[in-house]
DNA sequence: TTTTGACTGGACAGCGCTATCCTACGAAAA
DNA sequence: TTTTCGTAGGATAGCGCTGTCCAGTCAAAA
């Protein structure tokens, strides 16, 4: 017992000595510099590749960092340099798997990388994703990541004027200065819509919920081949403004099965209403795809558990997560993007309910 | 035009002199202290009420606060304060709805009381989840909430020393110094067997998946009640450390089914094993309640869709969120819990599928 | 009247790091 | 040989705020 207070009260008086010149006790850049025998701002060169450093005093001040176990303090990090490590990410809503999705893997690689997510949900609200961003500019974040190109002015000269890097999310733009990684909402569209054509189809509803931007891409592409095919018809649109949920999708289904029995198709925007509605269309018995045939969008968990299972298009969500990280790490480090628009591209899934 | 450019021109060049003497052009507590014509330190403790300052020096300060546009610097705050605006969140998986819930919740609570929440995932694994608690430590959080009461002892130390207020989620304790918001698992576990039990029950399976606490806990309640009713038996114990999806659930109902064909009753101890099992059992032909009944617990979206509607235990998830969030901000503010173990209990919603 | 103490405002010194400017040095160009 | 210039280390001065100590004021207690 005394030959291990005696060695404690020596550990702890040479660990004072060599690491606890601060008040605070954290273990700072200055001892770190101290115990390499090099001037503070040689050690944070060394850790931050900022400028060429020579090799032996990069190992010298590596050494000393494992040895003290030194960690750079974030905030004053923030405070010298004028930029947090943090990165904004805004996106519409936490309820929808596919952004929750997207957010794990941007989350994930972003992290690797030594930044911090500060996640923001603007409700499909453009006032309230200005008023978010706002708020996450005052952090000074690194770098941000925001859900699709639309958006008011204000939020978008806020986003020019920071100077912060930003990728926007979910969709491919051609606009010179914008970085994006996402597909084409209006031709997944176009495609799901030829295939419930070719499957037979005449009056195929398109039934879109929450009606945000990509919704509305979606139902573009999809008048665009109704029109195409001399099969467009106004009464086989149903949009309602609600959040898309499995128990929208089932009312919309009873809607437009009693309102337009001689549906034969029906694409919903998003899988959980497409869930729903095979779920209404088994609680009333209407076959499916032989009566009328169902299809989603985004392929979420669950659809292709579903009776039967359901066609929808594979939306590569973690990919652009991940992409769209990657990219913005690039630009929060000063390099340049070869590839400022990224299309990852969809796939389509056909199933049992088509 | 030329009205205007000469407003504008004036107006830059005011705004310069009044707001701009620093080269960074933010607005500082110090053009805020000279505006108000009082200290710095007059301003910083009028904004925070940290202590007492006279009624007409609070009210120029919030004068020229407003006038100036000033906006704190959480990272010079976070420096000098050695605390920072931020809250880590660890929960243990995106992809499981409930801790969605959870999170958006406590964000929002937070987010109120201008609190940022960083999230961290410990993918159910210990060792990340003290890797995580380290990196999020660097970051000075002024809080933290965790999921659930177990973790290494090593993770626990950490919370322990780190000196940072932490509430935990999901769970009840009655250990003193313990702060948390939950439920008893254990309680909500046999409320459920036992009402399997009265629409009686004889041989009633249970099905978990992942193994995380929470499932063990209502393993246990399971297990009580049925050694109670004398109908335990080992072999209707079905355990996975797989984690729980719609898939797996199916999975696992198929083979339940195959090797124990006389059961009843299945208690699945998530709604998305529940809900895949019922997809199943429709696949199978196997009729839902009449040859066996099946169980979930969460009340996850979609299982009021399902058919037949799922039986499943309602767990309070935004509530906890937000209890427990408040009663971090309360702690964070140095002021006192009354009641640091809160329990917001939970509701047995029996649907048609038991 | 003096003492005590609560209350309020301010001066000062950092928190831990980085941007910026400066200097020394050796190699290449003149 | 001298001049120029690129390279690498360091000194200095903050970034914007708050913890800490100190001083002045005024009312209550002695």
């Amino acid at each position: 017992m005394i030959c291990k207070s005696v060695f404690t009260l020596i550990k702890l008086t040479m660990s004072d000595i060599i690491t606890r010149p601060r008040a605070t006790g954290r273990v700072t850049l200055a001892d770190v510099a101290r115990a390499a025998g090099v001037s503070p701002i040689t050690v944070s060169r060394a850790l931050r590749g900022e400028r060429a450093v020579d090799t032996a005093l990069i190992a010298r001040v590596q050494a000393a960092v494992s040895k003290l176990g030194y960690v750079p303090d974030p905030a004053a990090r923030a405070l010298a340099s004028r930029h947090s490590s943090h990165v904004a990410v805004l996106i519409p809503m936490l309820s929808n798997a596919l952004f929750v999705d997207l957010l794990e893997a941007a989350q994930r690689t972003l992290r690797k990388a030594g930044y911090q997510t500060l996640m923001a949900v603007t409700h499909y609200d453009p006032s309230e994703e200005e008023h978010l961003l706002r708020e996450q500019l005052l952090h000074r974040p690194a770098g941000m990541l925001v859900t699709g190109l639309e958006r008011s002015d204000a939020t978008r000269q806020l986003i020019a004027q920071s100077g912060v890097p930003c990728v926007h999310l979910m969709e491919a733009s051609g606009n010179p200065g914008v970085y994006s990684v996402g597909f084409s909402q209006f031709d997944a569209s176009v495609d799901l819509t030829r295939h419930l054509l070719q499957k037979g189809g005449k009056r195929i509803a398109f039934a879109g919920a929450q009606l945000d931007p990509r919704t509305l891409q979606r139902l573009e592409g999809y008048r665009s081949e109704m029109t195409k095919a001399g099969a467009r018809d106004l009464q086989l649109e149903w949009l309602n403004p609600a959040p898309s949920s499995l128990a929208l999708g089932g009312q919309m289904f009873e809607q437009i099965i009693t309102q337009q029995p001689q549906v034969d198709a029906i694409f919903f925007c998003n899988d959980d209403l497409a869930q729903g509605a095979l779920l209404a269309a088994l609680r009333l018995k209407i076959k499916v795809p032989q009566t009328v045939a169902i299809a989603g969008f985004n392929d979420l968990t669950g659809s292709d558990q579903m009776l039967p299972p359901l066609t929808t298009v594979r939306t590569p969500r973690a990919e652009i997560g991940t992409a769209a990280a990657g990219m913005l790490i690039q630009l929060m480090k000063g390099e340049t993007v070869a590839t400022p628009c990224v299309d990852v591209g969809y796939e389509l899934v056909v199933r049992g309910s088509t």
